[in-house]
DNA sequence: CACGAAAAAATTTGATCATATTCTGGGCGA
DNA sequence: TCGCCCAGAATATGATCAAATTTTTTCGTG
């Protein structure tokens, strides 16, 4: 019988906790979408399992999910890094998202209830909120989460998950774009879209929805083309 | 020094052979996409391990990057399976197959040469040739390689890429309805979509694929509706 | 004598495996 | 029928091996 105790008894393990890998998986995740990696930077599992403190095979799941899911990049040698888009790939992203968020507005539309209106302007004031402040990260979050509230009223998983991975792709060069023109001049056609929600108008949902992709991937691409021309 | 060689000096190494997670990776999603796997039946790390004869990680690693493509689910307890479509998903891939692979035609068809017009010809002769004999797997994998052909013409590696992970959720289903209708009765667009191309038509082309999309799956849809009333 | 390129050693990182641990689901007995 | 136990499968770790990059060394030339 050992007299140390291995790891204090193994943590309390509260309750149903996610698998590690998830977990990894998540953190990763948030920290591509909401701009912590910048576009080019290399990632290692090494210095995964430091920074995380996890071990080796839950961050190699973690990284291959990411991969499928285009928010980093194989770069057929052995390294992994997050994927600089170029404009090209900013040009199918913007029709791939208009086609498909635009009508997963429509479809919230037609399922809208005051509880998601409730919902949604909250988290627009907490956008704007952000924006004044200029706080970056939270403008990002903010974002990101109004446009996953109200697809997750579509009653449509598919199209959410493909929306899901869209974004995943543009997040890095958003942030970029923030630091480049400032919160002060993004795009916001949400109150548009709330408005149309309020009057239950699914088609001026959408072409709302299409007008917010628009704008904020001519950002992207914008600035996209301004490195470009630098290089 | 030991005697024994280590594994007979560690096998040839043909050249640059890739890792065995990608060998993995790409069988299991052959498997999956040529319906060699049902919906509905479940998949387990140690069965692959197994009839793979690959190590336990690189087989992890697989399993997860087909979870993030849709082509297997993961249910929530640990257990892995390949999906079951519901109608409610069939539609939504329907709308975004519509719109992704009609845009790629469209755009392929800009960039059309005569060699490709000559691949796509072999391959639709091959084609023809399965479903006279009734080879349902040889249907399969000429219908896919059709469409990627084309889509590697459109330029668009982004649109290319998602329209790759919308077929590998359908892709055991079409095998159903294979099993369903016969190869006999298989919607074939592919002649008026070469006849578009040939006259380097890029509208005619999208309505093409959008014709033969539209037709593929609402056979899908039918088979879908035909089992959710036999339950 | 100094500078630069090529080769070689060393370090860092990725890939794979064997093994230990934990959790889920079904069977058995009360 | 309900609860407990056990078999089996999945998760997670660390060790080990292989590959690639970086650094260092060496050689040749101006």
């Amino acid at each position: 019988m050992n007299l140390i105790k291995k790891t204090a008894q193994k943590a309390p393990k509260s309750a149903a906790d996610p698998p590690v890998h998830e977990q990894v998986y998540q953190k990763l995740r948030a920290q591509i979408l909401f701009g912590e990696m910048a576009p080019g930077q290399p990632v290692t599992i090494q210095g995964l399992t430091d920074s995380l403190g996890a071990g080796m095979t839950p961050v190699r799941e973690a990284i291959r999910r990411l991969i499928s899911d285009g928010a980093l990049v194989f770069q057929g040698n052995r390294r992994v890094s997050v994927p600089v888009l170029s404009p090209a790939d900013a040009e199918q992203l913007i029709f791939v998202r208009k086609s498909i968020e635009s009508e997963l507005a429509r479809r919230a539309a037609r399922h809208v209830t005051p509880a998601l209106i409730a919902e949604l302007e909250a988290i627009d004031a907490a956008l704007d909120s952000a924006i004044a402040t200029g706080d970056v990260s939270g403008y990002l979050q903010c974002n990101y989460q109004f446009h996953t509230v109200l697809y997750a009223q579509a009653q449509a998983a598919v199209m959410a998950d493909f929306a899901d991975r869209l974004w995943l792709r543009f997040g890095p060069s958003l942030r970029v774009v923030c630091g480049r023109f400032g919160t002060q001049n993004l795009p916001d056609r949400h109150k548009d879209m709330l408005d149309a929600l309020r009057a239950g108008d699914p088609e001026a949902t959408a072409e709302a929805m299409a007008q917010d992709v628009e704008q904020g991937m001519d950002m992207v691409d914008a600035v996209l083309s301004e490195q470009a021309e630098k290089s």
